[in-house]
This record gives structure tokens, C-alpha cells and sequence, in this order.
DNA sequence: CATGAAACTGGAACGTGTTCCTATTATGGA
DNA sequence: TCCATAATAGGAACACGTTCCAGTTTCATG
């Protein structure tokens, strides 16, 4: 609830406030794609983005706080170059498929930082529920986007398929990230799923 | 692939060390039981169990092992006294919840406990596969069982949607041990999966 | 029983997340 | 412009997971 904390683009503070978490959250993105959650040390990450450690936590309350934030940054900035262009497929299946995958590979393509954002999701505690809460709002009107697009009236069944599989995808992910399962296997976990729920 | 490590029950050893595991186990669940992931600390287990530090590190090379194998002693059990008896439920849909809504209520009674092993199980790394492998099948088998009971010849489909629901089952444990939905929201998501995934 | 290997104890030591404190610097209102 | 207040820097200190080590005990084997 914290206007420092917000999620949507700095909303709040003095230029040289947005200026400082925005470098905090980039050495943050920089420090989690080069070597995951383990690199992502809060001295490391105060040092490059040249702020002091009490400063560092005066903007993020935890390592954990600091990377959900991270994560919801760059959901909105994938989300967003999603929405411009209608998601290609005749089917609602064809068409979540569609974004399952190509989400999946972006994140398969920078598997540390994936590593670092996932791990620090699934271990956010309840202070950090405002994040969280972002993050499956954005997952959420992804889905469903892609199940119908330009619709904005969905039924209860909509949204609760669109979180099933946003929870299929998390634990697919979450055994990705810990090496139990390979990207095949992840992917053709996560079609099933669809086809399963969605029958079209 | 240790013996030492290994989860079905205390197999190799002498009587002493099947006796300092248990002690140690007895431990960690007395400890999480009472404060949860947090209060399981390394030092406190290993005085808890009358055992050296670095006995304890020799027996589970780290905490997240140790909550894991605790996870998994305390599932073998559940599933053992669930097998007993034959699944109430006319259709495979009632039966499921009728499973899940037992696990779920013996969970949300030790919600410490389920705090600690829910955040371990998520957290494992590669290192702890075979535990986590474990606890998937065990979980898997529950599902299909209440599914079918008494078949043995599942098709892919079967499994497919049993760990589909496995999935939200843990998404749902996660949003309700990290305090971000309540036990009546974790129960209705969960059924409503299961008649989504099961239209009987 | 004697002996060497393996296991155990007790505790020091290290790394990293987190907290705390003091001196210094930026900021915004009178 | 000047002052009160907040924000920041720099760094010490603490907690807990983890590693390591020296000395002691247990145990299997000849």
C-alpha cells in the first residue's frame, strides 16, 4: 500500500527517488540474469546501483520485496508488447497456447533471471501480497485475452480456467527453474493442461 | 540416491542411526509444528534431537532436505491411513474432493507445519529431486485412486488431469500458507478445478 | 583383544540477509 | 536565504545456514 512500493511506473517521489529505484531495479534484472537468486546480493545490488544498503532497504523491505518488484516490472513491460498485436490462432486453445508459449520462451531464454523472479514469487510472504496480487491480475487478463479477445464480460468458468492454468503454469515453471523438469516436458505439461480445460 | 537420504522407510543403517534420523525428524516437525519454517533452525534441531551440528549436516546435507524428507515421512503416513479405507463418493469428481478436502482440513489444523514444508517443497533445488519425485508420485497415486479406485490401468489422460489438480492443489496450499487467500477461497478454487477437470 | 576407519561431539568461523547508528547531504517551507 | 526535517552514505553488528576442524567414541575386522 505503500507509495513507494507501488507497483504501477513510479507514480510517486521526487525525479532523483524515481531515478534511484529505477537503477536499483535494473541492477537487480542485471545481477539476477547474470548468475540467479544466489547474485542477487543486497550488497551487490546496492554497490552497482550506487546507493547505500539502508538505502537500498528504505525503497525494498527484502531481497524478496526487491525481486517480486522486479518481476512485476517486467510482467507489465511483456504484458504490454503483448496487448499491440491480436494473438493469432482460431481457437481458444490454439490461441493460449500460443502466449503460454512464447511467455515460456522469454523466460527460457534468460533462465537465471527466471530462476531468481520464480523463487522469489513462490517464497513471498503475505507482506507481499500487493505484488503478488499484481502479478496475477496481469497473468490473468493475459490469459483470458487470449482465450477471448477484445471480450470484456467473462464468466465465472472463464476466470477460473484462466487460473487454473495460470497455476499449471507457475508449478511447471517452479520445476523448470529447480531442474525437475526439462522445457519439453514443461511445455507439453502445460498444453495438456490446456486441452484438458479447454475442449475446442 | 543415498541410502542415508533415502525416504521409504529407514532402510539401511544400524539401530543407532535409524534412531538419530527419527530423533531428528521428530525435531523438525516439533519445530515447525510450533514456529514454522523460520523456527526450524539448524542449531535448534540439532539440540532438539541431542545430535551435534555438524551430525546433522551429515545426515541431511541442508535444511530444505531435511523439511523435505520431513514432508515426505509425514505424507507416507497420511497416504497409508488414507488407503485403509475405500473413498466415499459416487462419482470420481465427489471422491477427488472428498480426498482434498481431507488433506486440506488435516493441513490448515498444523498451519505452522504446513507452512514450513510448504515453503521447502517449494524452494528444493535439483539436489533434492528424488524426495520431491516422491511425494509427486505419492500425491499422484492419492488423486487417481480416489479417481478410479481399485484400477491399476490408468490412461494418460487420468494422470494428466491428476496432476493438474496436483497443480492447484499446491498453488492453493502456497496462496494460503503465504497468507494471501483464505481457507474457504483455497477450498472453493480447488473444487472448482476439480469439476472443470471432472464433468461427471 | 587390538587396530584402523568411520561416525560423532563441541565449537569456531564464514557468508549473506537484515538491522542499527552516526555523520552528512538534499529538500521544502517560513 | 535559513532552518527543520527527511533522506542518504558508510559501515558496524547481529542472526542463521553452512563449512570446517581437532579430539573422542563407536564399530567392524583380523
Amino acid at each position: 500500500m505503500s507509495s513507494t512500493n507501488s507497483l504501477s511506473v513510479d507514480e510517486l517521489g521526487s525525479a532523483a527517488q524515481r531515478d534511484r529505484r529505477k537503477r536499483i531495479l535494473d541492477a537487480t534484472i542485471a545481477l539476477a540474469t547474470q548468475g540467479g537468486f544466489d547474485a542477487v546480493q543486497m550488497r551487490a545490488v546496492a554497490e552497482q546501483a550506487d546507493v547505500a544498503l539502508g538505502t537500498l532497504y528504505r525503497y525494498f523491505p527484502s531481497k524478496i520485496h526487491l525481486l517480486v518488484s522486479a518481476l512485476a516490472r517486467e510482467f507489465e513491460r511483456a504484458n504490454a508488447s503483448i496487448g499491440e498485436r491480436p494473438v493469432p490462432g482460431d481457437t481458444s486453445s490454439e490461441r493460449v497456447i500460443y502466449v503460454l508459449r512464447k511467455t515460456t520462451r522469454g523466460l527460457q531464454g534468460d533462465p537465471h533471471l527466471t530462476e531468481a523472479l520464480t523463487r522469489a514469487f513462490m517464497f513471498a510472504d503475505a507482506s507481499v501480497a500487493a505484488e503478488i496480487h499484481t502479478v496475477g491480475i496481469l497473468l490473468t487478463r493475459m490469459l483470458t485475452h487470449a482465450m477471448h479477445p477484445g471480450q470484456t464480460d467473462l464468466t465465472d468458468d472463464d476466470i477460473a480456467i484462466a487460473r487454473v492454468i495460470g497455476d499449471v503454469w507457475l508449478s511447471a515453471l517452479v520445476g523448470w527453474v529447480t531442474g525437475r523438469t526439462s522445457a519439453a516436458e514443461t511445455a507439453a505439461h502445460m498444453e495438456k493442461a490446456v486441452h484438458l480445460l479447454l475442449r475446442d
